[in-house]
RNA sequence: GCCGCCAUGGCGGAACUGGUAGACGCAAGGGACUUAAAAUCCCUCGGUAGCGAUACCGUGCCGGUUCGAUUCCGGCUGGCGGCACCA
C-alpha cells in the first residue's frame, strides 16, 4: 500500500469538493436546516493565526456531521474588512486600503481553504464591498428615521495615536484597546446610536436563548441594571437637585450631597450665588484635564470643594446639609448628583472622613460606623434613627421609603443602566460613509435610499487631520452637495462608521448574499434564521455580540427580520496560548503559523490537534510535540487499511465497541467535546490493532473520522472502492441496546474503600451482586471477623459493605 | 473592591445527575526490527514500602455532610478573565 502523502491527498479532495459543490447550501427550503456560524475574520496583514482554526474547525465538525445527517447546512465565511490596521498600512506604504484588503483576503482565503473547512464559498461576503455596505448604510438610515441615530455634542474618548474617537467599549484601563495609547477627553459632535433604549430587552431576551452562562452574565453586568429611586432635594435657592440612589432606605442618614464637577446647575443657576465660584471652576478644570487613566489611578484619595452659598434640605427631616463638588460623582451616570450617606457607603464614608462631614448610623447590625461604613443590604441590618422606618429590615425599608416618597411627591422608583449610547462616528477613511447630509435650512437630511450605496471616494491621502476631522473632509468635491430635501447647498457628513457596523448584521447577508433589493429576502430569512449555533470569542461579548443583538431587535421592530434574537445558541472557545503559556503575540515571539503545520503534517493533523489540545472552552498552550500524537493517529488509521478482513457486518467481538463509539462521538460533537471524541476513536483504533478489523468496521471508522480529518477519510473511502463522496454519506447509526457489554466490571468497597472488582451481568439483582461480592476471596479477607452492618448496592456501579 | 471561572501525574488533559481517580495523547524508560539511525510495533509509567501478592498515601489548603467526595457545603490560598468612584 502507498505511503500516506498528505499534500497530494488534501489538494485532491479540496478540488473534488469544490468541483462538486459539496458544501454549497442549496436554496431548498423544504429540508430541515442548520445554520452554523463562526465570527468572520478581520483580514490582517499577518495572515491566519492558529487561534482562528480552533473555532472554525469545531463548528466545521458540527456542520459536517449535520450534513451527513441530512440537514441543509449553511456554514458561510466572509471578511470583516474595514478597519484601522489596513488604513495605517495603506498610509505607510502609499497603497489604497482596498488593494491591501484584496491582498490580505486572498492570503486568508487560501489559508482557510488549505484547512479543508466546509464553508459555502459561493456565499462569501465582504463588508467593504459597496453592494454589501449599501445595506449597512440602509440600516443606519432606518435607525436615523426612527430617532435612534442622533448627533450629539459630547465628551468623547479620543485616542491620541489613532486620532480617532473610540466607543466606551473600546477603552480598556484608560488606554486604547487597539494600540495601547493614551485616551483623552475631547468634546466633539458625534453620531450616537440609542442602544440604551433596548437595555431592558437585551437583558430579558437572554432568557430565550441558549448562550453559555458566562456570556449571559457578562452581558448583564455590562448593561448594569440597578433599581432604586430618584429623590428631589430642595436647595436654599429654591432649585431642585435630583439624585438617584439604590438605597432610599438610608435617606435619614444623608448628611451632605455631592454633585459632579460638570453638573450644569453650577453655571446655569448658581454662577452668581456662590461665594467660591472660582474655586469650583478651578476644580472642574483640573478634573477635565485628567485623562480617564489618571482619574482612575487617583481614585484612592477623595478630593472636592464645598459649595459656599447654597445648601440642600434633606426632604425626610428638613435638615440643611452642605453640597460638595467632587469628581467621584460622574456626570454620565444617574443624575450627576448624589445624596451622601457616609455611614452606609464606602466612598461617601471616605469623603466624609476627609472633609469632616457627619456620619449618622441609620442601619444597625454592623461595626461602629465611625470606623467603617456598614454596607450590607441583606436581612442583617435593621433601620434605626429613621422614624417610620425604624425596626424594618433594609429589604423592607426600601419599598416603604419609595412609597413614602411617591405619596409626598418627593421622588419615585427608578431603574438605571450602566450601558451608554453607542458612539458611532469615526474620523477615519476606511469605513462606511455615513449617508447623511447637512443643510443649513433643513438640518440633517438622509441620503435618499435609491442613491445607496454612497460609495467611498478615492482620496490622495488617508492621513487623519490633526484637528480630528476625517480625511474625507478634505475632499471638497465630494463634501459639497445639494440638499435632497430643498435642493440648496449642503455638505456631506465626513465621519465614517465604526468597524462594528458591518459585523452587526452580516449573518443575515449570508442567507441571501446577492440580493440587490433587500438585505436578504423574507423567505431566506424565515428559512435560515435564526443562526442555530454561533461560536466566537469572549472578547466580543460586550462589543459585537451586544451590538448585533441590538441591531437585530431594531430590525425586528421595523418588520425586516422575523425573529427577536439573531442567534439561538452561542458558545465560546478558549484562547490558544504560546508554548510558554502566555498569550501569542509578535512581541513575545511565540506566534505559531498554521501554514507550517499544514505543510509538515497536513490539514487533517492540524484539525485533529486543534481539537485534541484540550477543553474547547478553556485556554490551552500550544505544544509542538503533542501534534505528533495526532499525526501518528492519522497514520495508524492509514496503515490499518492493510489489515482489513472482508466482512460486511460488525464482528461479534467489536459490536459493542462500534455502537458505543458511534454514540460517544456523536454526542461529544454536539457538546463541543471533540477532544474526548478523538480519544474514543484513538482507543477504538488501538483495539483494532489488537484484535483486527473488518470492512464494515473500517467503513464506520472512516465515517466517524470524516468530520475531524476529512481528507484522509475520503481517500481511504475511495481506496475501499467506494465511488461516493464520503462527506455526503449518511452518518452511522447506533443501537442503544448494543452499547453495553452483557457483563460488567463493578467495584466492591468495604467502608468506602475499593477492595476488589467483580464481574456481574448488566442490571443484575441486588442479592446476586451482594452474594458475588461476599464470595470474593479478597472481600472475605477484608470483612473477616467483622459485622456487616449495612450494604449499599448501586446498580452497575458499586457494592459497598459497611462493617464494624 | 465587585462579578464570573479555574486549581487533578513530569506535561496537555479524562472522570455521566456523589460511586473503580488519572481515559486519550505527549514526554520518559525498556524491548523487537535494523549494520546503524529515523520510522514502526510491543511493554512499563501518580508517590512510598516490598522480589511479589499487597498495603498505605494521593485531585491547591483547612474543616463539614455522606456508607462513599475531584464532584456537594463552609472557610482560606493561588491563578485567569471581565467590570470598576456606576451612587
Amino acid at each position: 500500500m502507498n505511503k500516506y502523502e498528505h499534500k497530494q491527498i488534501e489538494k485532491k479532495w479540496q478540488d473534488i469538493w469544490d468541483e462538486k459543490s459539496c458544501f454549497v447550501a442549496p436554496q431548498d427550503y423544504t429540508k430541515p436546516k442548520f445554520y452554523a456560524l463562526v465570527e468572520f475574520p478581520y483580514p490582517s496583514g499577518q495572515g491566519l493565526h492558529v487561534g482562528h482554526p480552533r473555532s472554525y474547525t469545531a463548528l466545521d465538525i458540527v456542520a459536517r456531521k449535520r450534513r451527513m445527517q441530512g440537514f441543509n447546512v449553511l456554514y458561510p465565511m466572509g471578511w470583516d474588512a474595514f478597519g484601522l490596521p489596513t488604513e495605517n498600512f495603506a498610509i505607510k506604504n502609499h497603497v489604497h486600503p482596498a488593494e491591501v484588503t484584496k491582498k490580505n483576503i486572498a492570503r486568508f482565503k487560501s489559508q482557510l481553504k488549505s484547512l479543508g473547512l466546509s464553508f459555502d464559498w459561493s456565499r462569501e461576503i465582504n463588508t467593504t464591498d459597496p453592494s454589501y455596505y449599501k445595506w449597512t448604510q440602509w440600516i443606519f438610515l432606518q435607525l436615523f428615521k426612527k430617532g435612534l441615530a442622533y448627533k450629539k455634542e459630547m465628551n468623547v474618548n479620543w485616542c491620541t495615536s489613532c486620532k480617532c474617537v473610540l466607543a466606551n467599549e473600546e477603552v480598556v484601563n484608560g488606554v486604547c484597546e487597539r494600540c495601547g495609547s493614551e485616551v483623552v477627553h475631547k468634546t466633539k459632535s458625534q453620531w450616537m446610536l440609542k442602544i440604551t433604549e433596548y437595555a431592558q430587552r437585551l437583558i430579558d431576551d437572554l432568557d430565550e436563548v441558549d448562550f453559555v452562562e458566562r456570556v449571559k452574565i457578562q452581558q448583564k453586568n455590562w448593561i448594569g441594571r440597578s433599581t432604586g429611586a430618584e429623590v428631589n432635594f430642595k436647595t436654599t435657592t429654591g432649585d431642585i437637585l435630583t439624585v438617584y440612589t439604590t438605597r432610599p432606605d438610608t435617606l435619614f442618614g444623608a448628611t451632605y450631597m455631592v454633585i459632579s464637577p460638570e453638573h450644569p446647575i453650577i453655571e446655569e443657576k448658581w454662577a452668581n450665588k456662590l461665594n467660591n465660584i472660582d474655586a469650583v471652576r478651578a476644580y472642574r478644570e483640573e478634573a477635565a484635564r485628567k485623562s480617564d487613566f489618571e482619574r482612575t489611578e487617583l481614585n484612592k484619595d477623595k478630593t472636592g470643594v464645598c459649595i459656599d452659598g447654597v445648601r440642600a434640605v434633606n426632604p425626610v427631616n428638613g435638615k440643611e446639609i452642605p453640597i460638595f463638588v467632587s469628581d467621584y460623582v460622574l456626570m454620565g451616570y444617574g443624575t450627576g448628583a448624589i445624596m451622601a450617606v457616609p455611614a452606609h457607603d464606602d466612598r461617601d464614608w471616605e469623603f466624609a472622613k476627609a472633609f469632616g462631614c457627619d456620619i449618622i448610623e441609620v442601619v444597625s447590625g454592623g461595626e461602629d460606623v465611625q470606623k467603617a461604613a456598614f454596607t450590607a443590604k441583606d436581612e442583617t441590618g435593621i433601620l434605626v434613627n429613621s422614624e417610620f422606618l425604624n425596626g424594618k429590615t433594609v429589604k423592607d425599608a426600601i419599598p416603604a421609603m419609595i412609597a413614602w416618597l411617591e405619596e409626598n411627591g418627593i421622588g419615585h422608583a427608578k431603574v438605571q443602566y450602566k450601558l451608554r449610547d453607542w458612539v458611532f462616528s469615526r474620523q477615519r477613511y476606511w469605513g462606511e460613509p455615513i449617508p447623511i447630509v447637512w443643510c443649513d435650512k433643513c438640518g440633517w437630511v438622509p441620503v435618499p435610499e435609491d442613491q445607496l450605496p454612497l460609495t467611498l471616494p478615492n482620496v490622495d491621502s488617508y492621513e487623519p487631520t490633526e484637528n480630528g476631522e476625517s480625511p474625507l473632509a478634505k475632499m471638497t468635491d465630494w463634501v459639497n452637495t445639494t440638499c435632497p430635501c430643498c435642493g440648496g447647498k449642503a455638505k456631506r457628513e465626513t465621519d465614517t462608521m465604526p468597524q462594528w457596523a458591518g459585523s452587526s448584521w452580516y449573518f443575515l447577508r449570508y442567507m441571501d448574499p446577492n440580493n440587490n433589493n433587500a438585505l436578504a429576502s423574507k423567505e431566506a430569512m424565515e428559512y435560515w434564521g435564526p443562526v442555530d449555533w454561533y461560536n466566537g470569542g469572549m472578547e466580543h461579548t460586550t462589543l459585537h455580540l451586544l451590538y448585533s443583538r441590538f441591531w437585530h431587535k431594531f430590525l425586528y421592530d421595523i418588520g425586516v427580520v422575523p425573529t427577536k434574537e439573531p442567534y439561538a445558541k452561542r458558545t465560546s472557545h478558549g484562547m490558544i496560548l504560546g508554548e510558554n503559556g502566555e498569550k501569542m503575540s509578535k512581541s513575545r515571539g511565540n506566534v505559531v503559523n498554521p501554514d507550517e503545520i499544514v505543510e509538515t503534517y497536513g490539514a487533517d493533523t492540524m484539525r485533529l490537534y486543534e481539537m485534541f489540545i484540550g477543553d474547547f472552552e478553556k485556554a490551552a498552550p500550544w505544544s509542538p510535540k503533542s501534534i505528533k500524537g495526532c499525526h501518528r493517529f492519522v497514520e495508524r488509521v492509514w496503515n490499518l487499511f492493510d489489515k482489513i478482513e472482508p466482512s460486511d457486518a460488525y464482528s461479534k467481538q467489536h459490536e459493542v465497541l462500534m455502537h458505543k463509539t458511534i454514540k460517544k462521538v456523536g454526542e461529544d460533537i454536539e457538546n463541543l467535546k471533540a477532544n474526548t471524541a478523538i480519544a474514543a476513536m484513538m482507543s477504538m483504533v488501538n483495539d483494532f490493532y489488537d484484535k483486527g478489523i473488518n470492512r464494515a468496521e473500517y467503513k464506520t471508522l472512516l465515517k466517524l473520522i470524516c468530520p475531524f480529518a476529512p481528507h484522509v477519510a475520503e481517500e481511504l473511502w475511495s481506496m475501499l472502492g467506494e465511488t461516493s463522496v464520503l462527506s455526503l454519506e449518511a452518518w452511522p447509526e447506533y443501537d442503544e441496546s448494543k452499547t453495553q457489554e452483557s457483563s460488567i466490571q463493578i467495584a466492591v468497597q468495604v467502608n468506602g474503600k475499593l477492595r476488589a472488582t467483580i464481574s456481574l451481568p448488566v442490571d443484575c439483582e441486588q442479592q446476586l451482586a451482594i452474594d458475588t461480592a461476599l464470595a470474593d476471596e479478597k472481600i472475605q479477607k477484608a470483612v473477616e471477623g467483622k459485622n456487616i452492618i449495612k450494604t449499599i448496592v448501586v446498580k452497575n456501579k458499586i457494592v459497598n459493605l459497611v462493617v464494624k
